[in-house]
DNA sequence: CCCAAAATCACCCGAAAGTATGATGCCTGA
DNA sequence: TCAGGCATCATACTTTCGGGTGATTTTGGG
């Protein structure tokens, strides 16, 4: 139990189970409508096989694939930049906490930067993550620069 | 021993797959043992067929690994992108683990994705962060933009 | 003057991130 | 065939983040 995965199963248990019930389902249906009894049993393995040395590649290829982002993200509307602080009710403050965080400091550096303290940073960023709709600091970056925030 | 951690996709497979693909054939049999196929018959053809494709699906995540970008528009993709990497030290692997971090992703996440364990990801961060000389995830992303390694 | 928003700070707690070390298996080139 | 790079995973540990709650002070209008 020493992390994640007890939460996940059911998570693993779609992705394979599933897929490879489909896969008997539909060996079993083969089975029903197609095959006619004899010497063509071999003949009937060997399809199977490579039926599913087909599928199986297919789907490795596909789950291991990277998902791009949403294609070339449009320019969007320039909107002046105090429009966009207003309509997300984002503080002066908080907005020069999320320049430095963009800059990679951390929200130590960001207080001693700021004369502030860690735990003033701490609660900026906070209400900052919770405008942005964001859980961590990497997302806050991306949606800031998508929104025109950042540069 | 609860075996955990989140790596190792085929331990998943052999886990679910493994299950509900004797229990499909247990169903089969249900319905079908009067028909007359021998016992051995049933239970090889469905050995076959799960074997084959785990067998595929590791194949295909191998060739996919090979080939990543089948990208449809790289016309004129020579960049120095190669030599940086090489000049850095950095992975094909590091470069994955990166892109998925800068779009905001967890170590967990990143893990999911990847279909490896947790650890492994903070294994191929921490090289990362070590070839890059940076200390936090935003300042891997600010360096490796700043390289051309991010768009 | 009074109110409300903004800014500041503290404390706690759990989750996530980062560091260090060691180990294994696969693949490739010399 | 053998070394070395790469990828994988684990364990243990420290640090940093993030969320929640509550509180005090500053400040700018009305």
């Amino acid at each position: 139990m020493s992390s994640s995965n007890s939460g996940n199963w059911w998570k693993h248990l779609a992705l394979y189970g599933i897929p490879l019930g489909l896969l008997m389902a539909s060996l079993q249906y083969s089975r029903l409508h197609l095959l006619t009894y004899g010497q063509s049993e071999k003949w009937y393995i060997a399809f199977i096989a490579i039926l599913f040395a087909a599928v199986g590649i297919w789907a490795g290829m596909r789950w291991n694939r990277k998902y791009p982002l949403s294609s070339p993200t449009a320019p969007l509307p320039v909107l002046p930049k105090e429009q966009l602080l207003a309509g997300l009710g984002i503080t002066p403050r908080e907005l020069e906490v999320l320049e430095q965080m963009a800059e990679g400091k951390s929200n130590q550096e960001i207080a001693e930067s700021l004369f502030v303290s860690l735990n003033t940073v701490k609660t900026h960023l906070s209400n900052l993550f919770s405008k942005l709709d964001v859980q961590r600091r990497t997302q806050a970056i991306q949606k800031a620069k998508s929104l025109g925030l950042l540069p």
